[in-house]
DNA sequence: GGGTAATTCCTGCATTTGCATGATGCGGCA
DNA sequence: TGCCGCATCATGCAAATGCAGGAATTACCC
């Protein structure tokens, strides 16, 4: 296998030599020139096409994520670790959305993230899992979910129907018509479901719905108990 | 180190016994008798303490995470990784949510695997990075995001707040009386943000809030561009 | 067959909502 | 000082919605 070109940008100019010097004693890692800022990092990117970049958050977000923008449209196959000294939730999730794959907080050993570069370089991903479990609790919402679950399991499968397109902002005749049916039917699975789900709103149907994990563009499959 | 225990659960005999037959020939890895099933999965956990647990899905969501939810309360510290032959995201989510920490498809090699297996027993998670980046692109509903926080970005404070409540499933009533205003200054920012949105209705309001990342029992947090 | 549940349709009525429009006070900015 | 955006309040009206009923058809289970 060919070496794997890794490309390190931190602007503290101390930690990223050493990181750099450790790396370079790796065989199968061939780290380019270090980038110390944005500008750097896609100078560096665009003439060498790092396999992996190792990316410090401390760089702020402006500049961090903004990079990350710039970098995949650059090197759209190039594959992106963070390197992080905070457990900040939403950086993560804003991370990954932008394509990041690999997320390693400073506080672990070099070897760790040799590893997680190996590991990344191959196609792989790498986020602490206790992070990932807290960030999934969080997107669905934690524990109300169940409950909400099970108050939409009572629901029959044209009500759900009718809840999902609820769900994805459409009024009552858009959903008959997307249904197929009166308006007036679409209105009575409205309000069983209502009743079902003990709200007195719409508005509260849906704020329920998308507790129990439901999303527009979804297709309706919730467990059944 | 000492050996990592490790139990495997799989109803297909042939194959889990192959599985363990492979993983015995590992040294570091201390292979316990292997279970078909919910009850053999808890008895053996609770007489050997397993570990890591190697649970399959096709056990069936009543059982497979069933058991999860059991065997987290008999051993805390065992750390679970599932085998799986479907990309279900949605068994995913839910196992992930149980304390899974890793999430293995039948489809790769034994020694990945078993590297999977010495990586979950050091403390590290496994999810394939394209799953995960899949999973929590639909989570944060995916690029649509972009847009409708744009969209968000010009509302007032104001009408943010009105528009929190709205996600919360409050009505004009309560939100007028949760900030405090008449209702009539709560009807004003409602119409307005409806307008600023783009939409004609309060529920197409909070769908697209919802795709936005704003959560209910989330504070209003949403980055300025 | 009888009971139960789901789906479909309908009506009437009080309230809420969406929409248009206007007005006041406050603070920042040129 | 005047202008502009924001928050606050208000009113009128047509349409939609929540709520309370009734009723017919189909399907499934005991």
């Amino acid at each position: 296998m060919n070496q794997t070109r890794v490309l390190i940008v931190d602007d503290h100019r101390l930690f990223v030599e050493m990181l750099a010097a450790r790396l370079t004693m790796e065989p199968d890692l061939d780290v380019l020139p270090v980038a110390h800022d944005v500008a750097g990092l896609l100078a560096v990117a665009k003439a060498r096409r790092p396999d992996v970049v190792v990316l410090d958050m401390t760089l702020g977000p402006a500049s961090g994520l903004g990079a990350l923008d710039r970098l995949t449209e650059l090197c759209p196959d190039t594959r992106i670790i963070f390197l992080t000294a905070s457990d900040d939730m939403t950086l993560l999730v804003q991370a990954i959305r932008l394509g990041a794959v690999g997320w390693v907080p400073k506080s672990v050993g070099a070897d760790r993230l040799i590893k997680v570069i190996r590991t990344v370089a191959q196609g792989g991903g790498f986020i602490p899992s206790r992070l990932l479990a807290d960030l999934l609790r969080r997107l669905t919402s934690g524990d109300e979910v169940a409950e909400a679950e099970h108050r939409l399991a009572s629901l029959t499968q044209r009500e759900r129907q009718v809840l999902t397109c609820m769900v994805e902002g459409l009024g009552r005749s858009e959903i008959a018509q997307h249904l197929g049916v009166s308006v007036n039917t679409a209105r009575t699975h409205t309000q069983n479901l209502l009743a079902k789900l003990d709200v007195h709103s719409g508005l509260e149907a849906i704020s329920l719905a998308m507790r129990a994990g439901l999303r527009p563009t979804m297709a309706v499959s919730v467990p059944h108990a």
